[in-house]
DNA sequence: CTAACACAACTCCTCAGACAAGTAGAGAAG
DNA sequence: CTTCTCTACTTGTCTGAGGAGTTGTGTTAG
């Protein structure tokens, strides 16, 4: 089966390398022949040789540096951390968050502003009155856990949270589609629990009131 | 303070660019103008904006598709993940680890396997065994954590211990310099202890030994 | 013999020009 | 209105030339 779309020879050329990369011809640190060489042995200009090395720079395998060549300076390129949780078991990415989100809840408990206590209120009454659209109640019940774990304070969880988000949106939404057990009142008591705990400077119920709200998402998914 | 290095013409070319994608001139999707406009446009030639341009295709931000342009496909490169935690407060990421080890401490006591169970049994004498010299113990510490994390059977919750811990293994080395409270019988009883409660399926004692340990890493790194 | 200097060979960087290959739109023919 | 063809424009590739930086070698002064 031929291909229909030519392939440049410069893309072909960046996997040539990769590949060479990978097979370990080229260590970590290395030094690449130069594109004079380079360039006849694959059989292609230099220009395409250098662009197929500007691609490589550019996913941070290969560095350039003039007059002195170019050395490898990554076996392979990052994984995207979206790919790994898109390709993970949606269970363990909400076992992930339950771990961040508890602590988080405790830690705002202890280092809340009263700005953070305005956003946090803000978006419980958002979250309520969004019982209606499914779609629209899955972004505010997000929102309002996103402003309890921006009041702890610690940049990295946050990235987590957010990195975690987009994941189980798709899932909520389509949870809530068969079982609309969540927009019930016992649902909100928790929630309100929670900012209750969180106002009193109380950690170890917030993050229980966390736990309990998580965990019974984590049954309703598996 | 001027730059000793000269910053070759098509990496300035690709941040400009990059600049002027972020800034929402070509929004996604967008045509970006030919290179034989943008080649004048920026004052290069038009190897060197193809060269900007393969580089920024090789970070995913653009498309090239002969004989009919240059796309936009990304508004920005996703930013490296060892690169937020480098830059961020180490409080921080200890905190996040805490985060995720109490749960995965809990979830290892829940779910470990015989096979877990000696492997994080060898990775407690191999830590102990490794008393003397500062740097293979805090390597050895970490195996063992490791080991933990793994025996709860959560990928995500394991790549996120392996992201941290590169950025801690430098401040515990240079904490275990000053303070030698470390390599104490005491500290050895915790991990005995945390061993002991995941063995007999104690989620609650495992997370709660998990937190002691982390905490005392915590107020001696604060 | 050692150390500092000069230089030559090598590297990547940049430009210019030319032609090939592919796409998309305008215009003509049906 | 549909279809075909052709033209203009786009990216892809190659070649040749010179500029700029690095590195190692050889020379020379001490």
């Amino acid at each position: 089966m031929a291909q229909v779309t030519r392939i440049p020879l410069a893309d072909q050329a960046a996997e040539l390398l990769l590949d060479r990369i990978r097979s370990g011809e080229w260590p970590l640190g290395a030094k690449l022949p130069g594109e004079t060489t380079l360039a006849p042995q694959l059989g292609v200009g230099r220009s395409t040789i250098r662009e197929a090395i500007r691609q490589l720079a550019g996913r941070g395998v290969l560095a350039t540096r003039q007059g002195s060549g170019v050395f490898v300076t990554a076996l392979e390129a990052p994984e995207s951390w979206d790919d790994v949780l898109r390709r993970t078991d949606i269970l363990a990415v909400i076992e992930a968050r339950i771990a961040i989100e508890c602590e988080a809840a405790a830690l705002a408990a202890e280092r809340h502003t009263p700005a953070d206590m305005v956003s946090i209120r803000l978006a419980l009454t958002a979250r309520d009155e969004k019982r209606s659209e499914i779609e629209s109640h899955v972004d505010a019940d997000t929102a309002f856990h996103r402003a309890v774990v921006a009041a702890a304070h610690n940049p990295i969880l946050l990235d987590l949270f957010d990195s975690f988000t987009p994941r189980l949106r798709g899932a909520m939404v389509e949870m809530l589609r068969l079982r609309s057990a969540f927009g019930s009142d016992e649902d909100h008591a928790v929630h309100r629990d929670l900012v209750e705990a969180i106002a009193r400077r109380d950690a170890a119920v917030a993050s229980a009131m966390s736990r309990t709200h998580l965990d019974s998402l984590r049954s309703a998914l598996g």
